[in-house]
DNA sequence: CGTTTGTTTCGACATGCCTCTAGGTTGACA
DNA sequence: TGTCAACCTAGAGGCATGTCGAAACAAACG
């Protein structure tokens, strides 16, 4: 991992350690733009945020790829690939057990982008 | 009309009227991911985040282009570019006065985003 | 009215993305 | 061992995106 201009690392943030102030609060660097853009990007699909979501929601905290295509009329390879953007996002991960494959949702990104994201009444204006 | 699964518009979101329960808990409409991508792909580019968080951080809560454009080394056009995606996308509005135009962030979309995103440590994992 | 400055639009090109079909890999089971 | 099912990878086609330079548009100013 060479390119490792910021301190921070997409293991760290989904690690769930804290990145920044708000996207409200201070400007951004540059290097944590670059880091999160991907995550923001790879919801930037409606199949994936729909994938996303029903990973995210599973019971038990993770879900079968073959829970996952049929929700679709998408073929295999489409919804493989899509998973995968979201997995090299660092916003899932997925573990073998058997025949199947299970995809388990990554939360501290997912507070990292949200955190970004908050909006705070008492943010001053000014 | 506490269910509101697809008649929800853009215009609805900036305002910020909700839009359904985080990410975490259920899975999203089809319609409602229609809806978000957009925005989240708008998020998707390192540029349009920290213009966003320029613009979101902004003093006075707007911002001038003439002040956004020197901060990268890109040429006036591409950033014109990419706010005009930020502005389709919903999470910003632009007010010419004058010589210049101002930028104004769109705080409901962006809770929006926001808490679609949370993860209440709460929800059930099985 | 013409000039200057700021901003957007237009036309063009390179790159990247979404989707598919075809084929490969892994694991279960008779 | 052979066969089948589940899943991923590889490659190609078609469309969208990022970027630029040139030009058009808008407002202020002399």
């Amino acid at each position: 991992m060479s390119k490792q201009t910021a301190a921070l690392t997409l293991t760290d943030l989904s690690a769930g350690q804290p990145c920044c102030a708000p996207i409200a609060e201070d400007r951004i660097p540059a290097e944590t733009a670059a880091l999160l853009a991907p995550a923001f990007k790879a919801l930037g699909d409606p199949v994936r945020l729909q994938l996303m979501s029903m990973i995210a929601s599973a019971s038990g905290g993770e879900i079968c790829v073959c829970d996952l295509t049929p929700a679709f009329t998408l073929s295999g390879p489409t919804i493989s690939h899509h998973l995968k953007t979201l997995r090299e996002a660092g916003l899932v991960t997925a573990e073998r057990r058997g025949t199947w494959v299970y995809y388990r949702a990554q939360p501290g990104l997912m507070a990292q982008l949200a955190s970004l994201l908050t909006v705070d009444a008492s943010v001053p204006v000014g």
